[in-house]
DNA sequence: GTCCATGTTCTTTA
DNA sequence: CTAAAGAACATGGA
């Protein structure tokens, strides 16, 4: 569930309790979340201290008091908590960390029903994230554009790419194209510059406000604390197939793009002129 | 039993 | 060749 909202929220609670926290002991640990395949996580991390958690995209990154960092991926039904030591452990735990500060002992876990998240093993390098695009908060018209305009797809599948922009997910994708009254099927080569200019501010305006709110909680999200977010309530597309848009009354309706379901209201956001998205026939090369 | 789900990566197709 | 579409991954809820 987590994209950039969720996941900086997570960062927020988690800070509190876990900079300067000194690694007692690490247990729990199943080795194919781990990555690399084989890392020795309790060799790396017993005895260390978390100096610091900073987001990088949805990614979750740790930085040791020895250089080296890794960082955690939610993937869609992760959670990281920090939790009292006697507090009973979540079915699909798949790290624990024992951590100490100062006088005030407890635990970080890991919890990830469905796997498709993990914990990756950065070490102390450069050039950590060179597959991934700048980050969605900070992203300025003349980056978006360039990454835009270097492609054909439809804008829903282009700004679902991580290599393009990091941070976006399904939900906020469709909130940032409503609010910037574009439709998903647009192609990017088809985009005016002011609309992209428009599309970048709408991204961080959605994304601010969403952090705000603490997230979208639509069944498996918590922060660090166990709180659900709020945000899901604010949606103005996103799972509202059918109902009314809240600017002209219109039902939102509900398409499949690139394997997701995408929300969008037909009349604020009106349909491309020219070659929608289908892909292309014999006869459209010939 | 069916379909669907907040993500990423590998494979296949165009 | 590259770009993009599609399948696969694993679990649980409706």
């Amino acid at each position: 569930m987590p994209e950039l909202p969720e996941v900086q929220t997570v960062i927020d609670t988690l800070l509190p309790r876990a900079r300067n926290a000194y690694i007692v002991a690490v247990s729990h640990v199943r080795a194919d979340v781990v990555h690399p395949a084989g890392f020795d996580l309790p060799v790396a991390l017993t005895g260390r201290t978390i100096r610091d958690i900073t987001r990088r995209g949805k990614r979750i990154v740790f930085v040791l008091d020895d250089g080296n960092r890794f960082y955690i991926h939610l993937g869609m039904t992760g959670r990281l908590t920090a939790a009292a030591t006697d507090r009973e452990r979540a079915l699909h735990t798949h790290l624990v960390l024992a951590i100490r500060r100062g006088a005030t002992v407890g635990e970080i876990r890991f919890c990830d029903p469905r796997r498709f998240g993990g914990i990756f093993w950065l070490g102390c390098g450069d050039a950590q994230d060179a597959d991934m695009g700048p980050d969605s908060l900070q992203i300025t018209p003349a980056q978006l554009l360039k990454r835009l305009s270097a492609s054909r797809r439809p804008v829903k599948n282009a700004l679902m790419d991580q290599s393009v922009l990091a941070g976006l997910g399904n939900i906020y994708v469709d909130e940032s194209l409503f609010a910037a009254g574009i439709h998903p099927e647009t192609r990017t080569d088809s985009l005016a510059r002011e609309q992209v200019a428009l599309l970048c501010r709408s991204i961080r305006k959605v994304l601010r406000r969403a952090i705000r709110h603490r997230g979208s909680t639509l069944r498996d999200y918590r922060d660090a604390d166990g709180t659900a977010g709020g945000f899901q309530k604010l949606h103005r597309v996103y799972g509202r197939e059918g109902e009314a848009c809240h600017i002209c009354r219109s039902a939102i309706q509900r398409i499949v793009m690139a394997g997701r379901s995408t929300h969008f209201c037909p009349a604020c956001q009106p349909a491309p002129r020219r070659a929608p998205v289908r892909s292309r026939t014999r006869a459209d090369r010939s």
